[in-house]
RNA sequence: GGGGCGGUAGCUCAAUUGGUUAGAGUACCGGACUGUCGAUCCGGUGGUUGCGGGUUCGAGUCCCGUCCGCCUCGCCA
């Protein structure tokens, strides 16, 4: 059957939304068919579905006009039909499975708006989920399922409510550019060639970051906008290259004023998403944070503290222990000097949960983090049994109370630098809660990690890092401090503190900010420390430089990863499921096949030549890309 | 750049130690059926086991390379 070019039925109702008290009005509906049950001569069911739900459909040829059930009879899976008829009471009985199963709709007129070829995959059945892979390609398919529908209308609302929220309080949207200049700090950048500028590149935005601070000097007083960044860096599952931030920035305000805004908006987006009440956050610094969870965005829904036991580990013969005891000695707080620690958690239960197959796990699991292993006890009424028992049996009582061990416990053990000491154990504190559960469903831990370090020193490139970013303002109370340190004095540069915060929830950063610097001494200040020569910063950041010359005012802001926020909200696990149209690892659109080759003709446009050794086989790429 | 897992019918998966003609469900095609809703029943089509090479009497299975996808370390101011 050919399809028509126009529909001359327009829709009344959506196919999730007739309800009993409807039936004996006649409505039109339009969708795609989900489902069809064929019972020959006579009788057709057709779930039809649009993005609201399902609604029965029933040719019946008792009930309709010649011709319409046998032209029922050819409708396939994905075919767009448009229908008018009846609604009524079920013949057959409801289905408690729809929310329209006490209706259906019997049909006098239907309409063919386009055929469907049969499709790779079913959207309507969500049991037999294909693989991401073939999702991808095939998205157009893939959105049409209820769940994708879902999110793509979570992530309406989000914004939607951040809009309004901050439109509320006197914020303002402005657009910042997407072609901007390259910057030396932070990730890599996506370049695009200039056409008039032969051998120049502009730089897509890692952040809109100086324009929002521009603009606070500008006088916009409050700024957010909705805007796309790209790192060039590779993905993970809750990483793309190209991703979305909620960008946002006040002028005249302290950090306090910063952090109850946006506090008070997270709350907001849950409330209005979700329903729930989120309580007032918790709040850490990131020094806490790193020593009681090995992590500056701590899961706060389960326990697992680390534990340092430094002192009493010194007091046992165990080499392990000893030997990270040794490491990088010097004074200092551990934190800024990496110094040798041992830190230990406890597993109440553990001794009957962690079988020896998970514990040996856990062993090569901390070795990705660069640690040796991950000893293990187990507690007893008496004292400790098997794993490294004997060893801290001197330690025996101190240990039970610093950590409250309880018989039937199991204690997890890391010895090593402070930084690696942390950062495995804080890996397997999560590893420990997925493998046993403990964290609850619907649960949401919010805290704000204030006090981040300004900078952090790589020893490779001798030099110092940004923990946050060069225009981060220390701390009030640390601005002296900073301003009178030569870059040699490394202790006190690692141990002066930021104005920065990140909002965590659930053991994921869903925000970072900071109060900016906004006095162009402290700014030049930063920039010596980080390495930047006074032409290189000028160079480079003259135009900020020059914006503080000329009255900036004290501001801040922060910037939300929007991903992230709808991926709790929706509940998935995966990045790619909140982004309509996301790329793959290797940074292709399986979809629409980008990246892709040009022309030789737009290359000399830009001034580029590709040197042919880099160039990918394209023949094996295609041919793998479509197996059809 | 490193580590790990995967790629078999349109789709989701199976295939003993390397051994006969690579199977099942579903989709698709044909037929039956007037109350189904994962419709049912009968019959059928459908495969270069990602690609290339190697070992072997014999490879979906073993080896090497490569491509694609996922997880991850590095990286992500």
């Amino acid at each position: 059957m050919s399809s028509t070019l126009q529909t001359s039925l327009q829709r009344t109702a959506a196919c999730g939304e007739l309800r009993i008290e409807h039936a004996g009005q006649p409505a039109t509906l339009a969708g795609w068919v989900n489902n069809y049950r064929d019972h020959g001569t006579g009788l057709v069911f057709i779930d039809l579905r649009d993005h609201t739900g399902l609604t029965q459909l029933v040719f019946d040829k008792e009930d309709a006009p010649a011709g319409i059930v046998e032209a029922a009879d050819k409708l396939r899976a994905e075919d767009v039909i448009a229908v008018k008829g009846k609604i009524r009471k079920r013949d057959g009985g409801p289905n408690p499975k729809l929310p329209t199963g006490e209706i259906e709709l019997v049909v006098e007129q239907l309409e063919v708006l386009a055929k469907a070829d049969t499709p790779p995959f079913q959207p309507g059945d969500e049991q037999n989920l294909p693989g991401e892979e073939l999702r991808l390609r095939h998205r157009y398919l893939d959105l049409r399922r209820p769940k994708m529908q879902h999110v793509l209308r979570t992530r309406h609302r989000v914004t939607k409510v951040a809009r309004d929220f901050f439109d509320a309080l006197g914020f303002i949207e402005v657009e910042t550019p997407n072609l901007c200049r390259s910057t030396p700090e932070g990730a890599r950048d996506f370049l695009v060639p200039s056409r008039l500028q032969p051998g120049e590149f502009y730089a897509l935005p890692q952040s809109p970051q100086l324009f929002k601070q521009i603009l606070m000097v500008a006088g916009a007083d409050r700024y957010m906008q909705i805007c796309r960044c790209f790192r060039d860096e590779d993905p993970r599952a809750d990483r793309q290259a190209e991703f979305t931030q909620i960008d946002l920035e006040m002028a005249f305000v302290d950090r306090e004023q910063v952090l109850e805004t946006m506090e008070a908006f997270a709350r907001t987006l849950w409330k209005e998403v979700l329903g729930v009440e989120v309580p007032k956050f918790q709040r850490m610094t990131w020094q806490e944070a790193m020593d009681r969870f090995g992590s500056d965005r701590p899961d706060l829904r389960y326990g697992l503290e680390l534990v340092d036991i430094s002192d009493l580990a010194a007091k046992t013969d165990f080499k392990v222990f000893a030997q990270a005891l040794e490491k990088n000695p010097g004074s200092g707080h551990p934190s800024t000097r990496d110094g040798g620690v041992v830190k230990a958690f406890r597993v109440p239960g553990g001794a009957e949960k962690l079988t020896r197959k998970l514990t040996d796990g856990y062993a090569e699991f901390v070795k990705q983090f660069g640690a040796g292993g991950a000893p293990v006890t187990k507690v007893t009424a008496e004292g400790f049994e098997t794993g490294i028992a004997r060893f801290i049996e001197p330690i025996t009582a101190e240990l039970k109370e610093r950590m409250g061990l309880e018989p039937g416990d199991t204690v997890i053990f890391g010895a090593d630098g402070y930084n690696t000491c942390s950062k495995a154990l804080g890996e397997l504190r999560q590893k420990v809660a997925k493998d046993l559960d403990l964290i609850g469903k619907d649960q949401w831990a919010f805290l704000w990690v204030v006090d981040f370090p300004m900078f952090e020193y790589d020893e490779a490139t001798k030099r110092y890092y940004a923990l946050h970013h060069p225009f981060t303002a220390p701390r009030a109370d640390q601005a002296e401090t900073l301003l009178s340190a030569k870059p040699e004095d490394k202790q006190t540069l690692l141990g002066v503190l930021s104005d920065g915060y990140d909002m965590v929830v659930n053991g994921s950063e869903i925000g970072g900010g900071s109060i900016r610097i906004h006095r162009r001494d402290v700014q030049q200040k930063v920039f010596q420390l980080l390495g930047l020569g006074e032409e290189e910063a000028k160079a480079k950041f003259g135009f900020l430089l020059d914006a503080l010359r000329y009255g900036a005012p004290p501001h801040g802001g922060i910037a939300f990863g929007l991903d992230r926020l709808v991926m709790h909200l929706a509940g998935t696990e995966n990045i790619r499921d909140v982004i309509a149209f996301p790329k793959t690892q290797t940074g292709a659109d399986l979809m629409t096949e980008a990246p892709s080759g040009v022309d030789e003709a737009q290359l000399k446009d830009l001034h580029i030549r590709v040197v042919e050794a880099e160039v990918k086989p394209v023949e094996a790429k295609k041919l793998s890309a479509n197996p059809t």
